[in-house]
DNA sequence: TAATTATGCTACTGCAAGTAGCGTAATTTA
DNA sequence: TAAATTACGCTACTTGCAGTAGCATAATTA
């Protein structure tokens, strides 16, 4: 979106975004989400920090672009709602337990709790796509797609934020069957 | 715990434990998590900060002590265990709405994704006592009680994440619904 | 009265988010 | 080629908060 605003006059953007998203995520993998410094950040994408604040208006503005860049469009395979939501929560899990994806997540989550712009940011460039498209693929209201995402979205990042390590597969598993359970 | 290291000489420590917390939750309600520094939960208190700092190492750990008062021993009452985990849920779901308390949790909980130290503090204060205890009620594995707490914390906290609003009844009844079924 | 311990207070360090301003590089248009 | 335009890198700065140091003082016991 608005990637030119101009016609096409003066210097061009250069074509640094997945350069920072791929230091971004870096960063917080090593250093964790506070200690991942839009400082080092930028010095990690190879970029000035001032560069960062004229493209991202804040820290958490950036991770969520990050994040959305991460998590990308969700995977709706599958002939029924079982299916889909099979493969919906697994890619969920190996998405949040990419290396600096969960901790980013969790980080931005809960800024967002104390932030109510980021929490707008948050809600509709990372959750509202998905709550659509889920809505469409499983046929089910609003709110009990909003009630999955919280169930799927909580447990794995709960486990992440207390154990520090993503959730092991059979876990996953046990929550893919719990959630299946609800729709029957 | 130790609350006398020495016999009984010096002056003693001033009791305002009480009015401490309940500053720190009345300021994390107001200002948000990050909003609630340690200079403004001492001035609601009414105590210097120096004091705030001589009994808890730093903020996390105040906090994590603010939520061990807050929730207290959970009540674990029931014949059977869907009352058990039925009235265990209503309770969690109750304190985590009252004022500040889910933020300050929140809080703390992505703090403690960057920070082992205070993920160490939050999981035995806080965590540990209420696997035990439902351990022991359920008659469960430790990892199936700990899928359980995922489940259920990680929910309720993502829903007060994205919305700032505490679960509403009906989803509260649903997510208990959904819990249950898993030990049927 | 002396020893002891906690408190309030002021001042400080360290660090990270975010900003301002300058000189300069890479484009388009005349 | 020469403006005009826009983004960049860089340095320096402000602001705000976590956490610390040191001192005078209050409240207790021996």
């Amino acid at each position: 979106m608005q990637e030119s605003t101009s016609p096409g006059a003066g210097r061009p953007r250069a074509d640094v975004t997945a350069e920072v998203f791929a230091a971004t995520l870096r960063s917080v993998h090593e250093f964790g989400y506070a200690g991942a410094t839009m400082d080092r950040i930028a010095v990690a994408a190879g970029v000035a920090k001032t560069t960062l604040y004229r493209r991202w208006p804040s820290k958490g503005a950036l991770i969520t672009a990050c994040l959305v860049d991460a998590f990308g469009p969700a995977p709706l395979l599958g002939e029924d709602r079982e299916a889909v939501l099979t493969t919906a929560i697994r890619w969920g899990a190996a998405r949040i337990g990419d290396p600096g994806v969960g901790a980013a997540f969790a980080g931005v989550f809960t800024d967002a709790v104390s932030d109510p712009a980021l929490r707008e940011i948050l809600t509709n460039e990372l959750q509202a796509p998905y709550l659509r498209v889920l809505q469409d693929a499983l046929g089910e209201s609003e709110q009990r797609v909003r009630f999955v995402i919280d169930v799927v979205m909580g447990t794995l990042l709960h486990r992440m934020g207390i154990s520090g390590e993503p959730m092991a597969e059979d876990d996953v598993e046990a929550l893919i069957a719990m959630v299946i359970g609800v729709f029957r």
